[in-house]
DNA sequence: AGTTATTTGTTGCAAATGCAACTATGTCAA
DNA sequence: TTGACATAGTTGCATTTGCAACAAATAACT
């Protein structure tokens, strides 16, 4: 007889938890040059990214797209403003909207930390090699419809 | 001319963001069954399940295999002990360390819990298809080995 | 032995977080 | 117009978090 009921269940081989445990790491790499070098956060350094690729637009259209909890980016753009990073200006057409812009500084910082981003992602593809790193990808972004869309959250 | 100098940057093919991407929606999926049913954070279900999974530890070697941070496990830990799902006792052979172990109760949630874990797992397979979810394990592995060892936060 | 460094686990404190409540604005329909 | 409801953004408050400082035990040198 076992003392101990057999699990099955291993924790290494959960999703959610490699997602996760990757994700950190992965995360934490990125996120000490960012921190080290802007004294961003990572939900600042996101709205910024929003900002430079898209162009103006509301705080509640940044949540919609990156799905950051709305209290979080209030007070990410709260701090960006304060740093001289973007601006802050009442819509015409809905007054209850803010569309915010990124300064000169911002987009500066956008297009220097965007660099550094894409060099870290071309290490990590090397790292792994290019076909698993595309197999990821395409793996990740059929997760995020998967769950991303249905629970929406 | 452009008023705006060519971004090249996309936050929505960065790798870093969607692996949280992907981490934060599949993990608040299962987070729901762990957290209503047994009123457990993320961390405790974490520690209870190394401890089903790989028997009697000491909380340091918790944080080392799963990244944990040691304060966040210090308190899990001492919730999980109140709530009865595991037991504390200095070791003989190092006095400063503490065995864990998980009681009849603890055991019984990690067992249930492990359950419905393979059955979300299962789900998430059939989801995006077992190809696309073979080679996203495998992709998640190797960026876990590339970036978790190296660094080693 | 004696001194210094390391490891294990806990705690203090300031900062970050999430939820709910709130203001202000806009929409829809009777 | 009025009233019910929806949306944008902020703020209050209790909880969570992480970092640094700590205590206790052990290891590693000399």
């Amino acid at each position: 007889m076992r003392d101990t009921p057999r699990p099955d269940f291993d924790l290494d081989a959960f999703m959610p938890y490699l997602l996760n445990q990757a994700a950190e790491h992965v995360s934490l790499g990125f996120a000490a040059t960012y921190k080290a070098e802007y004294g961003l956060t990572r939900t600042q350094w996101r709205v910024m990214a929003n900002l430079g690729r898209f162009g103006a637009m509301s705080a509640a259209e940044i949540c919609r797209i990156s799905h950051i909890e709305k209290t979080r980016a209030s007070r990410a753009v709260a701090q960006l403003e304060a740093e001289g990073y973007l601006t802050r200006a009442r819509a015409s057409d809905d007054r209850r909207r803010e569309d915010l812009a990124l300064t000169e500084a911002g987009r500066d910082v956008y297009i220097r930390l965007g660099a550094r981003g894409m060099a870290y992602q071309a290490d990590m593809a090397a790292k792994i090699g290019p076909e698993r790193f595309a197999a990821l990808e395409d793996g990740l972004r059929a997760l995020i419809a998967a769950y991303g869309d249905a629970t929406d959250d």
